[in-house]
DNA sequence: AATGAATGAGAATTCATTCAT
DNA sequence: AATGAATGAATTCTCATTCAT
């Protein structure tokens, strides 16, 4: 890694660290480039401005996420294995980047103009992942061909983030993983055919 | 109502509409004194401070809220109905009120200090209405005993939750309202026992 | 006069202080709020930003100029004793307001963005004057019809803001009223008509 | 030319065209340093500093002015051609370098530091010039000796001045040159002796 | 000689809140 | 009770200049 991809990542993990603890208005440049022992000008060399630098956080995290998610369902078989999987993992990532989800889940994933970003872009690997597995399940049958893909990944979409979101503005307090089987079963359960689920009992 | 009261009401309706259009910290006390047609410091008569302000306008309108929904649940039925009517009614009202939707949504619900505010519990209401009637369809023998409560009330929160959210987003520029049947079905699904299931297809 | 609009003369009178001390981008607005004994907030109620309040500066000096300049042109006779009359004014305002002067003069009329300011305007007055009694003499008989009035309004405003800019980049250290005759002299001389200056001698 | 004097030439050219275009503040070393093809830190092997690059502009561009003038006037007899000729030349020569006019007229002609740099000298040249002309004239018996030589060299330099600022405040957009003749004879007019004016018409 | 990354001082502007009237 | 003028803290961003390579 370059002298200048160091410097530059340097800086956004510090900016993880302060936008997770404040409101975007509330962080200040001055203590990013404290946190990351550059001057404050430094900063402006490798980020046209503070919201450029907040946006820019994302684009790393999420490469990450995918990146190791690809990892994860490595050798496992079934849409429904997948499916599990993906939840877990999910509240697996966020459990474990605490500082990160407050940024992404508080902040971005309401701002008006993050969904303009072209950052906001590399959450559809995500998302698409997701609509690929249950198009998997539904040729394997196991999964219903009556309800809207789009609905349905709302669904998975909305309960996670529900529970994260939670989480954060509870504190960290508990243990966000607690329920991830639970979790699991309710979507599986929600999206199978009925003969399916019977069967399986 | 007193002459008072309806000068409170007031600034409340021009909060809801410079909240709605932008941040918290963008939206300015001189602009909603202006649309208020009062005084900057006449605010400060009513209010604490601006944080006191925005918190009372979920206050406000989640008692409206709540008062509506009985109304709409009376007469109905059937737990299965009941959960049916909830899902439209939720999305109805934050279609009919996006500049509170706005303001609920991408502010307050994210924000630290708001779960931990008073008016956060007049939300409790909503929430504690969902659990009773999924405890209602428990006894009535239609929906599964075998989840946690508490799971599946993040799961139907999370969905709607998710829904509006990312209809105002976009920019509510399509129909909130148009999947409510979809979205209300996959739930009643997940819940579901399967055997209640195959009898119903 | 108001209360307020004594604040707002004091502001103006702190900014020709401090403008008319350093260049305009060096002028600072603490400097001209310490001056004018008020918060630095305090001067954005009166004015919008640094630049409008700059621009106000001649609007208040150029209408006191103008008044002023009536009263000592006030029973005199004879075009060419006007003449005389208004160069001497001309550099007894500037000599009597130096820090006016620096200001006007070397950061204001070479502005590109004063020409296009309604302040600017103010100025026309004064030159409206001198074209007027320009016309006068022409109609007397005394002042030479073959020459453009155009060119003779920059001949005279030529010499007399080339003399007030040298003095005050001189350091103010000679007297600007010194050569006010022979200029006064010159302009005729070049305005006349040959056969009358023949007599006058 | 050495390699040296190349890329300083080059490094003053790209000022030229970037002080013109903006306020000596507004203007950056860094926009400087990409339109001459340098970088930034090689500019300061040239110049001290902004303010030395920026004086050193006239320096080369008035011995420039100067060396043409001398072609121009070769050959001319009679101090009223040669003041003539000196009239025309003066407005063809900015007409021509509008850039650098601006940045001569709007920002240096008015700065304090200016006056007291060595390069301000240069410029004595052509007003010496314009002196010993006029001294010439006196003595051939055509300009009158009744007036002040620092007077006269005000009222030319004036003029002069003031036409091309003005021209350069309004956008250059109208002819700077429509009037030269105007202004030699109205010059001339106010420095002749009667007599001779007599004579001549 | 040339580079260009790093620096850090410096200043305008906003706006919630107060308080005298 | 209502007003609204006054406050002043707080922060982003720019850019001339330096200096290690």
């Amino acid at each position: 890694m370059s002298n200048k991809s160091i410097k530059r990542q340097r800086i956004i993990e510090a900016a993880i660290g302060v936008f997770g603890k404040n409101t975007f208005q509330n962080s200040s440049i001055s203590e990013i480039a404290q946190r990351a022992n550059v001057a404050e000008g430094t900063i402006y060399q490798y980020f046209r401005n503070k919201e450029d630098l907040f946006f820019s956080i994302p684009a790393e995290k999420t490469r990450e996420f995918c990146k190791e998610l690809e990892l994860h369902l490595e050798g496992i078989t079934g849409s429904f294995n997948k499916i599990r999987k993906i939840i877990w993992y999910y509240l697996y990532f966020f459990n474990t980047n605490p500082e990160y989800a407050r940024t992404l889940m508080l902040e971005m994933r309401v701002s008006r103009s993050f969904v303009k970003s072209k950052t906001y872009n590399s959450f559809r690997n995500f998302t698409d992942k997701l609509v690929e597995i249950i198009k998997e399940g539904q040729e394997e049958g196991i999964i219903r061909k009556d309800t809207n893909i789009y609905v349905l990944r709302q669904l998975i979409l909305g309960i996670l983030e529900h529970m994260v979101t939670r989480w954060l503005l509870k504190g960290e307090k508990y243990d966000l993983m607690e329920y991830h089987k639970e979790v699991g079963e309710l979507v599986i359960h929600g999206i199978s055919y009925s003969d399916w689920l019977r069967r399986s009992q």
